[in-house]
DNA sequence: ACCATATATTACTGTTCAGCAATATATCAA
DNA sequence: TTGATATATTGCTGAACAGTAATATATGGT
């Protein structure tokens, strides 16, 4: 019960899909998602804690950054069956189909290190 | 993007998520859930209007009583899915379980009209 | 070692929310 | 109409949470 409640939790909030629905196209870093959304960069690491702990992201360490990906999901059914749903779930949305035109915009070596 | 994160808050309670589990076996009324969970009357209340409100959930007058029953889901893809998936989704969780072997025991009959 | 940069953590604030008691509304029976 | 019962609504309290600024940690370059 614990485990779902904690999926359902993690999808309540909308810049935490839209985290997401980001993560479909492409794997990005903190400083990546903190221009997409438009938010301070403690708000982005905590909505990533968050999905890490529901088991919905990775992370992975590489060097100064941090790279996340969408997990894989095999280690919980709850996971599995949303991520897969988010597939084409929010499609349509204009939130996010905005963002997720921006994307190509936003590359790490244009943000950071400035 | 919101009719989505009010499925997903909406699941995002334990006890939202027993009385969904409750409906998948009989219609039940306020009172007959209130025993169940055992909790307060308007807790459970505003519990019902929080996911009839995100469409889980219909209700339908009889008298005194307001039966409440797991919607069709044919307006949200959300609805559909996670209802399909919460059939056989928590089946095993003790907490589910649990009430759901007292479910026949819980009859409105017995409990209200004191 | 020192500095710059990326991320995480902490401390705080305003908002949301689960719970309850009290009250209001609605329905049925006498 | 009066009383009893079922449900909804309101007002409150404490906990959880999204957001931020400030700080801590970690890494790479000079």
């Amino acid at each position: 019960m614990k485990d779902f409640i904690k999926v359902m939790k993690a999808l309540s909030d909308p810049n935490r899909v839209k985290i997401i629905k980001m993560l479909q196209h492409k794997i990005m870093c903190v400083c990546e998602m903190r221009e997409a959304l438009q938010v301070a960069q403690p708000t982005v690491s905590k909505h990533l804690k968050l999905l890490e702990d529901a088991g919905l992201v990775d992370s992975q360490k590489d060097g100064i950054w941090v790279n996340y990906h969408l997990a894989d999901g095999s280690g919980s059914p709850y996971v599995s069956a949303v991520l897969g749903n988010l597939r084409h779930w929010l499609e349509d949305n204009s939130e996010v189909s905005d963002l997720v035109e921006r994307l190509p915009m936003i590359r790490r070596e244009d943000i950071c290190k400035k």
